[in-house]
DNA sequence: TATTTATAAAACCATTTGGTTTCATGTCAA
DNA sequence: TTGACATGAAACCAAATGGTTTTATAAATA
């Protein structure tokens, strides 16, 4: 398994967030996606290169342009960290509930 | 509603997720806490401050001791940002297969 | 071919971050 | 009541982060 460090940090910025929101739409060349920020080029695509980092954004050139295009299977391993927290609350809650119960009778 | 990006500023650090993981077994002063890593208490202090920014641990004092609970449910929005995507990438997928196989007949 | 365009790469800067040490404060216990 | 203990708070520091400007390079275009 890889390390899922990278992919935290990705997402732990607003602005790598709003560039991911923008790219589940289409995919965007570094032009594209800067021309929505009040900030420079290579600002973004220092950004883009950090969601790369993470897995979450692939790139392609094409011609002297390189398309970035959203790769949310990254997102599964930061999922999956949060569902056993959720899960083991869950179990943990009843299993709570059922010695209330217990207690009760 | 409130501001998520205290939640995942509070997750994108390995420390704190290993907090987090510890908390979900019980309740830890920061003393418990900072027994686990090689690292000053007053460093502890301020990843669980984090923590308690981002939702994810209330604090209660007990006479001189202050313990720490794990509040998993300041995942939900986190959770729901991820899945908004997963959810996305799908639905594109399942329209591109479609239009594949309109296609090919 | 000369020029513009899209990007990368590097040097640089201010702020934030993750840590430390030091000191103050409130609580427990001898 | 006198220490010892758990913690908070503040000052401080090095490294990482998020941004900039400048320079270089390859591809499209006039």
């Amino acid at each position: 398994m890889q390390d899922i460090q990278p992919t935290f940090r990705a997402i732990a910025d607003p602005t790598r967030r709003a560039i991911i929101g923008m790219l589940a739409d289409k995919e965007m060349t570094v032009g594209d996606v800067a021309s929505h920020f009040d900030m420079t080029r290579p600002a973004v695509a220092k950004h883009l290169g950090i969601l790369r980092e993470g897995g979450l954004v692939t790139v392609r050139a094409e011609g002297r342009e390189r398309v970035h295009t959203l790769d949310p299977h990254a997102l599964r391993p930061v999922e999956q960290w949060i569902e056993h927290f959720s899960h083991f609350w869950d179990t943990k809650l009843s299993a709570l509930k059922t010695a209330i119960e217990k207690d009760e009778s």
